[in-house]
RNA sequence: UGGGAAGUCGUCCAAUGGCAGGACACACGGCUCUGGACCGUGGAAUCGGGGUUCGAGUCCCUGCUUCCCAGCCA
């Protein structure tokens, strides 16, 4: 499990305490397997992260391994694309899994083997019924099914029929073959289920070698069997399933049994995770793709800047129990800034230039000033800057009239310009429409980089760029792709997308963001983290993303006066 | 009028039958050349009703609420 037998820093869980019981009492020699199951019909998105971090988790911590086992039992909704995407998320979030790639579909000839043992035993028998008509005699939540009239055919008869379907004799829909179980379990998933069905349909890795293909239940229990995986661990919604999953191995006579744990999937609030919602965003072109920045997909989440260990700190927060549950979307904001607080470096980038010129520097002087990296890491280093007579600063950083606790430029309030020098603001001007147009300032010569020579206190620091050498940079803002926690909870999804959730604009940067390559995270100070799009960027032209706020203090104070 | 599962601060996760704790969020304060980061302080919870016990979030009974299940999807 080498590189990414990293140390967890999950907390004990119920799953990780069923483990370390079954290890002390020896069970399966102390060796613990998992797998990580996707399907390959859609992206992974956070709450599978949640099934990564676990599965490989839980296998690393315990000296065990872990596979990639796609369940591509489905050819109708599978493809290569999707299996691909997978396995590059999965190894973007720092992990790999134990030996090669697997696939259910490796395992076809295991399972009809099985399946034919099934039948050989009574377990199983070809069913001719319509699915209509197997659906009509299934019965309710609260009355019990009815038995097929194909039920009692002999074994002779159901493993003829059922090479039959292999050898693709019949048409789709035409036979199953299912569970020979209890029509009146109150358990619906034990009234006979279906085990295969035949579709004639090209499979992405079987080709047309196969017509028939294995259901979820059979394939995934048996798949765990072959495999040898000791903890099979999902999500609730499978846990009316177990008692299938455990029929399947005992009745197929599997030598391995494997056991299922169900946990609770993850859910976040302001946002959508399953398959068909977002499946739905792409589809009708609300957002541009899988990756889009605002997407909940790892692929999106990439895009956005958001590092993957802070997606394994943040999944290592969520913790694992069985309670159905909505985890803050602040929380995830959270360990993606203090990621990033410790790891990206600092740049100077004004979103809403407003010339301010500086009175008394001359005009065709350049002075250059030494910053640092990353306040965070030392070992980061610094960089130098250029500062002339013209800057650009941000226009919400001046105020005509301002509060008494407004820190930043006024007429008459004195602040620092980062790493630079000390300024008083001595006039502004505006066009006809009222629209600030220029700040002007004097600096005090005795505050060259930026401390007050009598100690006196400049409460207010600003962000700046030299108007001559600054640098364009589109820059995209992103926001939640919904406004309301419990998005589509009203019924109309669309209702509660968040109209703001991206707006470009043109930004002024310091020159060495020209220096950005694809995927960079960065700290625009005093306004976020922003990741160089490696999509749209060109060299010497970055455009950026933001990935994230920083916390800001003085939009609390503003909001808290309006109120 | 079936079966399965779950109910602990606003949110998420903890607590051999023995002082209900942590994180995020929020509020207040400190510090700061990012109103960032960091540090400190605070408010904030055991679904209801019975019972067992010296002692119950935990055990028992009962009620309530929420989630999942009637694919030839996974």
């Amino acid at each position: 499990m080498s590189p990414a037998a990293r140390k967890s820093g999950a907390a004990p869980d119920f799953i990780r305490g069923i483990i370390a019981g079954d290890r002390a009492r020896g069970r399966h020699d102390g060796r613990v397997g998992t797998r990580f199951p996707p399907e390959p019909n859609g992206f992974l998105h956070i709450g599978h992260a949640k099934s990564i971090v676990l599965n490989f988790g839980v296998a690393a911590e315990n000296g065990g391994t872990c596979f990639l086992r796609y369940d591509d039992t489905n050819p109708a909704k599978e493809e290569q694309l999707y299996v691909d995407a997978i396995a590059r998320d999965v190894e973007w979030l720092g992990y790999r899994w134990s030996g090669r790639r697997r696939f259910a579909s490796d395992h076809f000839e295991r399972l009809y083997e099985f399946a034919e043992t099934l039948i050989r035993r009574g377990k199983a028998y070809v069913d001719s019924l319509s699915a209509e008509e197997m659906r009509a005699l299934r019965g309710t939540l609260e009355t019990p099914g009815t038995e097929s009239p194909w039920r009692d055919r002999s074994v002779e008869e159901n493993l003829d029929l059922f090479r039959r379907m292999r050898a693709g004799e019949f048409a789709d829909g035409a036979h199953v073959l299912r569970a020979r179980i209890d029509m009146r379990s109150p358990n619906l998933n034990l009234r006979d289920p279906t085990l295969y069905r035949i579709r004639r349909l090209r499979h992405h890795r079987t080709g047309d070698d196969w017509c028939i293909y294995p259901m979820y239940d059979f394939a995934h229990a048996l798949s765990d069997a072959i495999e040898g995986i000791t903890h099979s661990l999902c999500t609730l919604e499978f846990e009316d399933h177990r008692p299938l999953y455990d029929w399947c191995v005992r009745e197929s006579r599997a030598e391995f049994v494997p056991r299922q744990i169900e946990f609770a999937r993850l859910n976040v609030s302001y946002t959508v995770l399953s398959k068909r919602r977002l499946l739905r965003l792409v589809e009708e072109g609300v957002v541009s793709g899988w990756d889009d920045p605002r997407m909940p997909t790892i692929a999106g989440l990439r895009r956005r800047g958001a590092p993957p260990a802070a997606i394994r700190a943040f999944c290592d927060r969520v913790g694992v129990a069985k309670r159905d549950s909505t985890v803050d979307v602040a929380l995830l904001e959270y360990a993606i800034r203090e990621e990033l607080n410790r790891t990206s470096r600092r740049f100077l980038g004004v979103l809403d230039p407003v010339r301010l010129v500086v009175e008394n520097f001359p005009e065709d002087r350049v002075e250059t000033f030494t910053a640092v990296n990353n306040p965070e890491d030392p070992g980061a280093g610094t960089r130098e800057i250029p500062f002339t007579r013209e800057l650009f600063i941000e226009r919400g950083d001046f105020l005509e009239e301002a509060p008494r606790k407004w820190f930043r430029l006024s007429p008459g309030r004195e602040v620092r310009l980062r790493a630079a020098w000390l300024v008083t603001c001595t006039g502004f001007t505006k066009d006809a429409d009222g629209r600030l147009t220029e700040v002007r300032c004097r600096l005090d010569p005795a505050s060259r980089g930026g401390s007050a020579p009598d100690g006196r206190r400049v409460r207010g620091t600003l962000h700046w760029v030299s108007a001559r050498h600054a640098v364009p940079v589109e820059v995209r803002l992103y926001d939640r792709l919904f406004r309301t926690e419990d998005p589509g909870r009203d019924g109309d999804l669309f209702a509660d997308l968040n109209p703001d959730s991206m707006t470009t604009v043109r930004g002024q940067a310091e020159p060495a963001v020209r220096d950005l390559g694809p995927g960079d995270r960065i700290q625009f100070e005093r306004l976020g983290y922003f990741v160089c799009d490696p999509v749209d960027s060109v060299a010497g032209q970055p455009v950026l993303n933001r990935t994230v706020t920083l916390r800001d203090a003085w939009a609390r104070i503003r909001k808290r006066q309006r109120r």
